[in-house]
DNA sequence: ATCAATTGCGTTATGCTATAACGTGTGTCA
DNA sequence: TGACACACGTTATAGCATAACGCAATTGAT
């Protein structure tokens, strides 16, 4: 009863928790703490942040959610699906990096190849093998500065 | 009592609290956390939390420690003292970048022109107005790599 | 000189973020 | 059918960070 339900999509299918979290995350307007969500779901049968952040592991490891490390919370993935620059598997792209307004809240995902290759040439140069990057700006966006 | 000495450098003058944690940082291979540097200081009369978060604020602000966001812990800035690149101010360099080793916790501190100059255009083309920016790379450094 | 403003400090209490450790149920597949 | 993998639920605990109080010392304008 707890396995993973079968969709006609061709995004990996969700158990039950792994939806009640993505469908959260997906109609914030803003990134979500872990206990933030957890609220959200109590009327769900959630009680503790363990259902909320096993759910979140999954859909990081499927690249659906990302984290935003100086926030310390989390947004679904903003690539419609098929973006550019794939990794070669199914899911997806490179590093992404976020802007993060400090007076509104909203983030905005985006790629640069550009900053991906002068990254990835410094690695290189000094045999370091990346596991992950993260690439936050925070700041205010243009209607916040305005 | 509890006002900053001033030195002979240039350096802003540090309190004795800042002194300490600043100096803890400094000898340490690897980054730190707020309560492992508390613990190390409890011989010099460390209680409390606050006191290393408020000398850690003024570090930060000094531009003499920098904060991994990825993972909640802090490290002495890498610039020797006149980097390349001052903003105009005294204390120096532009955004920074990190790479850290996820087996030896070695983290090398750099920076990059590019990076900086396309995460710059990216944020005016869109009249967003960066404060901080994060720039963190996970992985294994070379010798670990190996 | 003196008073107000500022800054650093110490303490207690609290809140937010994340994981350990245990046991249950279910589907898969040899 | 039994071993395995995986999702789940629960309780407890660990780790990171700040609020709110009050005191001491320095600064600097009057």
């Amino acid at each position: 009863m707890n396995a993973p339900v079968s969709t006609p999509t061709s995004a990996p299918a969700l158990t039950k928790n792994q939806s009640l979290v993505f469908d959260v995350l997906t109609r914030s307007d803003a990134p979500m703490s872990a206990y933030t969500i957890l609220d959200r779901l109590r009327d769900h049968g959630f009680r503790a942040p363990l259902q909320v952040y096993r759910a979140l592991d999954k859909l990081l490891e499927f690249g659906m959610v990302h984290r935003l490390e100086s926030l310390n919370a989390f947004v679904a993935c903003a690539h419609p699906e098929s973006e550019c620059c794939g990794k070669g598997h199914g899911h997806g792209h490179g590093t992404v990096a976020f802007a993060i307004c400090e007076s509104c809240g909203h983030v905005s995902e985006f790629h640069d190849h550009e900053v991906d290759h002068r990254l990835g040439d410094w690695a290189k140069a000094r045999n370091f093998k990346p596991a992950k990057t993260t690439i936050e700006i925070r700041g205010l966006c243009g209607a916040c500065a305005a």
